[in-house]
Formats: structure tokens, sequence, C-alpha cells
DNA sequence: TTTATTTGGTTTATATTATAAACTACTCTA
DNA sequence: TAGAGTAGTTTATAATATAAACCAAATAAA
């Protein structure tokens, strides 16, 4: 009834970001941190562990001068995803 | 977009708790344990997290010699987990 | 032109949370 | 009356999240 929910996903902030990229399949870290709400610190590590799962690929070059970190999705995060929506939805369809 | 999600409920194992005490109103810690399929260790701090933001009631009695620990979900709970399902579907409705 | 501020992050330290293991208290059975 | 089982709680530890501090470079301001 109640099967494992991902670990990786079921993160307030990795959910944001992994749901952003599902929909935009990629986006930069400024985009993701002003979307999400969250503080650059705590992007920089969640966005790793999401990487480190195989559900995004970092691309870090510079644009303008400046650095510019590129998340982009994998085959792997979409899949993930869409496996923990499916497990989530038994837990919130009550029934 | 991303409205924060409720940290009580935002937990694999209270939410399982809470989602099988909307349906069902009441229910046995021991049943509880099962269908949850959690240690009677974590089941026993997690109730008591949910009980803490008022969520479930727990009355503790005796049947058959044996103590018994009942839960019962409570208006608040009822309400939050009906605003966190709201909350979550803007996360997991990829658009 | 040198110092202050901003951009775009990372690293580290701490607080919070989850979980497993150990424990309590009582009951039943042989 | 010793051993195993029931129904939990408490405590210690592991894992996670988050905030604060830091870094390197760019730009703005004095």
């Amino acid at each position: 009834m109640f099967k494992d929910l991902d670990p990786i996903l079921h993160s307030q902030l990795r959910l944001a970001v992994v749901s952003l990229l599902v929909s935009v399949k990629e986006a930069e870290f400024t985009y993701l941190r002003e979307q999400t709400n969250s503080t650059a610190g705590n992007l920089s590590v969640q966005i790793q562990k999401i990487k480190d799962a195989g559900y995004i690929e970092i691309e870090k070059k510079f644009k303008d001068n400046y650095p510019q970190t590129i998340c982009k999705i994998t085959p792997a995060g979409i899949k993930a995803f869409e496996e923990y929506v499916k497990i989530l939805k038994q837990y919130i369809s009550k029934k």
C-alpha cells in the first residue's frame, strides 16, 4: 500500500527543482534559485545531490564574464519523477 | 509557485499515518504499524509529533489486558492534510 | 585607483529529523 | 517460574536540511 518514496525527491527543494526541470528541460542556477525561493547555499548542496543520483546534469560555463551553472534533467530524472508522483498519489488519494 | 509544504506532513511515515486516519477516522497503534510497515519505535515518535501539531488525538486504554493506543484524526488534521495535498499538486503537476 | 558592493556560486558548521537499538512493563504459556 | 510474546517508550546515532561564512571575480563609486 505505502511504497517507499524516493528520498532524493522527497525533499521540498529537490522536488521543486526536478519538477521545474521536468517541464523546462534545462535552467540556470539563478533561475532555479528565484523560482524556488531558496538560498544559494542550500540550492548548491541540493543540486549536487540530485546530480549524484543521476537525475540531472550540471554544466558550468561563463556568460558575460560571470560563472553560469546550467542544470538539465536526464532520462533517469524524468523516470524517477514520474515514479515518485505515481507512488505519492497512493498516499494522498485517501481511500 | 512553490508554496511551503507542511513539514509535519512532509515525512513518509507521518503522511502515511495521517492519510490512513483521514479515511478511517481512528485506528489502533498496531494497525497503523502494520499498514505503514514501520517499527514501533519510529511510529511511537511520529504519532507524538502529529499529536503535538494537533492533527490527531491519542487515547490510551487497555484491551484484553494489553495496553492499547488509539489514534483519531482531528478537524485540524483533516484540514492540514487537504491543504498539503493541494500544495503538493502544484509541485507534481509539472506545467 | 583602491575600496566597496554585487554576482554567482561553494564549503562548513549547526540544527533538525528520522531511525534503529535498547529498554520498560506487563501477559501468557509450559 | 522461566522464557517468550505483546505493546509500546526512550535514547542514541545516523542522515538531512539549512544557515552562515567564505571565495573569486566583476562592476560601481569615491
